[in-house]
Formats: C-alpha cells, sequence, structure tokens
DNA sequence: TATGAATGAGCCTTCATTCAT
DNA sequence: CATGAATGAAGGCTCATTCAT
C-alpha cells in the first residue's frame, strides 16, 4: 500500500474528472496533467501510462465490488445445496444496505470501472460479475427442477438484472434510494422468470 | 438510390469490419481505406467524411428499424384508450417474426447501431427508442391505477428490457430463437412488474 | 480564337464565380467543375491546368486593358517631346468614358486580374502597369525641371495612383461614377504633386 | 512575459521566413517547422496553431503600431473641434520622427502584419486603421464646409494615403527616408484635395 | 467529348511516451 | 521530485492531376 503524495492525490483527482468527462480514451494525458498543475515528466515518475492511472483510480473499488459481490454469494452457499435457492433473496437483502453504502462512498469510482473503462482491463467488469454469478446459480437451478429455462436466456436476463443494478448504482440516488430500487427490481426480475416458468409448465401441459 | 460500385463495397465491407472491432471513432479511417487496397484519396471520392461512411452503412436499417418499432405501437395505439393495455401483448407478439427477419437480414448494421455507433449520430438510438416507448405507455399506466410505482423505477425496467432485446438482437441467434427469446422477456419482465405491484399493493396494506 | 464550346462556357461561369469569391489558390478546382456540373476529366479536356483556365478567363480582358492603358499614352506620345506634360491631363480625360466602358463591361474580369490572382502570373499586373507608365513619364518630368522629386516617391505616388484607379474600377460604381471619380482621383495626384513641387522650391530658396 | 526558448527563437525565425515568402495561408508548418530543425510535435508544444504562431510573431508590435497611429490622433482631438483641422499636420509631422523609429525597428514584423496577413486576425488591419481614423476626421470636414467632397471619394483617397503609408513602412527604407517621404506624401495628398476642392468652387460657379 | 476511378503528396493537429537535467 | 524539450506515429481531410475507357 505505498503511500499516494500530494501530487499524486492532485493528478489523480484531475484524471477522474477527464476520465468521468471523456471515458478513458478518449481524455488526453495532457490535459489531465496539465489540469493538476504538474508536467508530464512529473506524472511518469509516478506511473507507468495511462492506463496505470486509471488503474490506480479505480483498482481499489473495484475489488471491494467484486469482494461485495461476493458476500453476496456468500450469504447463501453456506447453506446446504438443497436450501440455498431459498435463501438467495434473503442473502441478497441483508446485504443491500452494506452495498449500498459502499456504493455511495465510492461513486464516481464505480462510474470509472462500469461506464467510462472501455479501453482499460476493466472494459468487461462487470460481464464478469455476471459470468462468475451466474456459474454459481445455473446448476443450483438445473438441479431444482427449473431448468427447463434455457440457461442461455437464463444468462440474458442475468445480464440485464445486473445491468439495471449497475444503472441504479451509478444514477445520482441516495443511499435509501438504492435500496429501494435494487429490491423492486429483484422483485421484479425473481417475479418475472416465476411467471415464465410457470407458463412453461402450463403450456407443456397443454402440449401433452 | 445511387448505385454503389464495386470500389465502394470494398471499402464498406473493410469499414464494416473495422467499425464492428473497433467502434466509430477507434476505427482508423486510414486503415480501412488501406485494408480494401485503396488510398485516401479514393476513399473521399466517394464519400465526404468517416461519418458519412458509417452512415451509408447503416441509415438504411435504422430506419427499418425504426419503422419495425413504430409498426409494434401501431399495433395498440389503435385501439380505444381504455383497450389499449391488453393488447399491448398481442401487438408485440403479432409482429414478432416480421421483427426477427428484419433483424437476421440485418444484424451486422444492427450492432454497428446499437453497440458501435459512439460518436456518430446514432450514439443515443436505443435510448430515444426507450424515450419514445415509454412516453406513449406511461399515461396508460397512471391511468390504469397501475401509478403506484416510481416512474423512474418503471424506466430503469424499461431500459433493461429494451436492453435486452438489443442483445437479443446483435447475437448470434437464428429467426426463430429471438421470436422464442423476445417472447421469454417480454413474459418476464410484464410478470414481474405485476409481481412487484401486487407485493406493493401487500405491503401498503399491511400498513393501514 | 479556338471557340469555346458550351461545356468550356459553363465551366468558366462557374470559375468565375469561385475565383472571385476565394482567390485563385483558395479555389477548389473540384467544386468547380462540380459546380459546372461536370467532372475533373471533361476539364482537363480543355485547359492543361488550373492557372490555364484563370488565364482562358481573364487574358483577353487582361489585353484589352493593357492596350487601354497604352491608349492613353498614345495620346500625348505623339506630341513633340516639350508639350507632352501638357497634354497628359488632355489625353487622360479624353480617354476616360472609353476607358469607363471597357471597365464597366469586363468589371468581373478586372476584378480577377487585379484583386484575386495571387498565384497566378497576373499576380504583378498592376504593377507593371505602373512600371510600364512611369518608365515613359519619368524622363519627361526630369527634362521639364520637375525633376526634383526622388523618382522613388514619385513611383510611390504613381502607385498610389494606379491603385486608387484599381479601386474605382473594381467597386461597384457606374459608367458616369468612374468618370466623374477618375477626373477627381487625377485632379488630387496631379496638383497634390504640383504642391510638393511648389514646397520644395521654397524651400530651396530658404536653404539659400 | 514568458521567456521565449532557443528553440523558439529558431522556429520564429524560420516561421518569418516561410510567412514572408509565401503569406499566412499559403506557408507551410511542416517546412516552417522542419526548417527549423523540429518536428511537428516540438512546436505544438510551445504554440497551440498555426495562427498562435503567427500571433507571437506579431502581436506586440501590432499593438505598438495601433498606439503609434492613437498618439498621432491624439495630437490634434486634444484641441477644441473648431482649431482640430489646422493642427492635422502639426500632429502628424510631430509624431513622424517617433513613428520612423517604431517602422524602423519592427519592420519585419510590419510586413507580416500589413502585406502576409491574410487567413490571420489581423487580415483587416490596415483597413480597420482607416476606417478609423477616416471616422474621426470626416464629421470635421463636413462641419468646415469642405462637405461638398463626395465622402465616398475622400474614402478611396484615404485608404490610398494609408497604403502609401504602407508601403513607405514596409519598402526598404532608412529613418530619415522615411520621415521625408511620410512628409512628402503628406503634403501631396493634402495639397492634392485642396486643389480638387478649388476646381469644384470654381466649376459650381460657371455653373450659375 | 466526357466520365469517374484513383493517386499521392500535402494539410494542420493530437497524443502517449521518453529522457536528460 | 519535477521539469520541459522533443519525438514519431497517427489522426481526418483536401487537392490538383492522371488516365483508361
Amino acid at each position: 500500500m505505498a503511500k499516494t503524495t500530494a501530487t499524486q492525490q492532485t493528478i489523480l483527482t484531475s484524471a477522474r474528472r477527464h476520465f468521468m468527462e471523456h471515458g478513458f480514451k478518449s481524455a488526453s494525458l495532457n490535459r489531465i496533467v496539465a489540469d493538476a498543475g504538474y508536467t508530464k515528466g512529473a506524472f511518469y515518475g509516478y506511473y507507468a501510462s495511462k492506463e496505470e492511472l486509471f488503474d490506480a483510480l479505480v483498482s481499489q473499488t473495484s475489488q471491494g465490488l467484486a469482494q461485495a459481490m461476493g458476500n453476496v454469494t456468500a450469504g447463501w452457499t453456506g447453506y446446504p445445496e438443497s436450501e440455498q435457492l431459498e435463501h438467495l433473496d434473503e442473502a441478497f437483502f441483508a446485504q443491500l444496505p452494506e452495498l449500498a453504502d459502499f456504493i455511495v462512498s465510492h461513486r464516481d469510482d464505480l462510474r470509472l470501472i462500469l461506464t467510462r473503462s472501455a479501453g482499460t482491463r476493466y472494459e468487461g467488469f462487470l460481464d464478469s460479475l455476471v459470468e462468475n454469478n451466474t456459474k454459481h446459480i445455473e446448476p443450483l437451478l438445473a438441479r431444482m427442477g427449473l431448468g427447463n429455462m434455457d440457461p442461455d436466456t437464463y444468462r440474458l436476463l442475468m445480464t440485464a438484472y445486473y445491468g439495471t443494478l449497475v444503472r441504479i448504482a451509478t444514477g445520482g440516488y441516495t443511499k435509501d434510494e438504492i435500496v429501494a430500487k435494487m429490491r423492486d427490481v429483484q422483485i421484479v426480475f425473481q417475479g418475472g422468470i416465476m411467471t415464465l416458468l410457470q407458463e412453461q409448465g402450463a403450456a407443456k401441459k397443454r402440449e401433452d
């Protein structure tokens, strides 16, 4: 955990603003550094590249986010497999306040990671979160007899679900709004999936 | 309907590949043209700018898409207001095969419009479609007593819904898969929203 | 006197407009030809270069102008040397109406030659007219005892004089206005030069 | 008063030569910089644009020139209106040596401003000087009963007058030559205008 | 006669990066 | 620690001209 000097802080602040405004690729290092009141030489004393600068800005938050998501998962993977599904919501709702706190206090960095990272290694961050989580849940669903849903469709829905969470996280909401909206969205997707499964069941019966 | 020469076709093909790979902004005109086996001068004999090249690639498809979406809307706005809501699904499902046909036969262009157009006038294409449709539906919902849902949340869900349609459209699916998946997704979102409204109704009762 | 075809006429007209608006160098051959409704290939069938096009536009007028100026000179060089000076004005005034006619009927071309020709061989046209005329008059002045005026200053004044004639010619004046203004300007310069000579004479006396 | 480095000096010198030879627009930045022995990148470390380079070359001198011209005006506008006209010459002659000094020591820059600035913000510099001065003098003349001269003709003559001053300034003259020539030219124009007015007076009488 | 495809050199500008001091 | 000079490749675009057909 190398100390960040005052110079670095100034540069980081300027960089945040520029990356936010133009995205990673279009932001000009020249202007970032000049706005911070330094020269390019100074910058390269601290960071090896533009990408490393972006990294310095978001790596901690990105890890925090990954962990926060992991906590949700941990909340239900602790149970015996047969009971996991019923604890899914519970775990999510339990972690929600903490997650919202995290979001509110790292919002700018989250925006960077989730919406301004094209051209960096964070480009697919959201997708990997989705992937990671889906990997855990899919086998459960299969076992639980809900497997008649096409896994690809399930993935599609998960992407939409996470995408919506991202939108909530990066919108300008207060902590309470975040909690409420994420709760509502969770209900919608869960309820929606249930509806679909029932419909499919009914359709199958008709076929028989 | 100016004829496109063989040269133009070659350039367009190269451009499609580059735009697809890097997006509009990051794609290099230099390389597009060189890959096509021509010089920049040749290119500017056909197109006035990089943006016009992008436009040549997608403008027809973009109009087709807008019209296809309009057809769906036209399918239910024809009814008296009080009956519109119940015809919503019907209209969508009715148009689905046609829409899927359109998607399959314009897939690459749709990808360009919906996922690679940052920096062009197509940048907000999806958002404007969402906006347009939401504008039509919101008053309906309000009148139907479903207005207890936060309009902002509704918008969030609509964005997710359309985003998912886009993913389906730009994924590598066959026509039948597209129809099936879009149908399923429609069911999920509709069912999910109903679930949320019931939950909210129930919660309200508990409060009283 | 090769015939100019209709095509050439169209191109020439377009060229005149463009050269007038942007000057020779900045005018785009591309646009000249396109505006005329032809292609570059057609153009190069008639003219070997952009400069030759300019030439085609103005060469006749330029010769006419040179001759018109020559006529003025001829008007007084016919007299015996000792009387030439006193016929100078007379000759000029006598030719004025004809000159004004010429100007009015070739105004656009004159503007081209005198104000838009940078980059062509007409660039120094005015200067050469000045030079030519001054060459004739200088010896006269020297002989007439008016030679105490610095020839270089005289040249300066001639440049100003011709420059003013050009401004009158290329301004939007009617024939009568041209005659009147050129007359006035002639009076001013001649009167001014006389004044200077007298002043110099007086100054010399004071020195003695 | 930012210091100009040796590199900048080299570039400025090269730029001066190129601008002088080809004018602002036609001069190639590429060649300016290459001739100076640097790359384009180096150049843009110092100046934000080609125009800014031109500006760096002439801005100081342009201000000096404007002020010098202002000094002349200040020399006679201090008097009560009824006496201003008679002090006009006096003021001009009084400022002449100083003006000539200024010209001699900024000649190259003056040439740039007055004859090579097409395409820059200095393009109309001379015209604005003329305009400015004419604006001051015209009402004076009107009031003094000399108003029977067509204001348009007066403007024509003023343009010629200033144009001649510019030619003197940008010619290769020594300070003393400048003073002498400007003095002579002033006498010529003033004397010439008087002559014209008398002539016009005489003509009028003949008409009556 | 006229087309139109194509060239190739040039334009000004931006940028991330290097490095001696 | 920080500067600031300099690079070199790339960016999109314009232009007069050539030439086969």
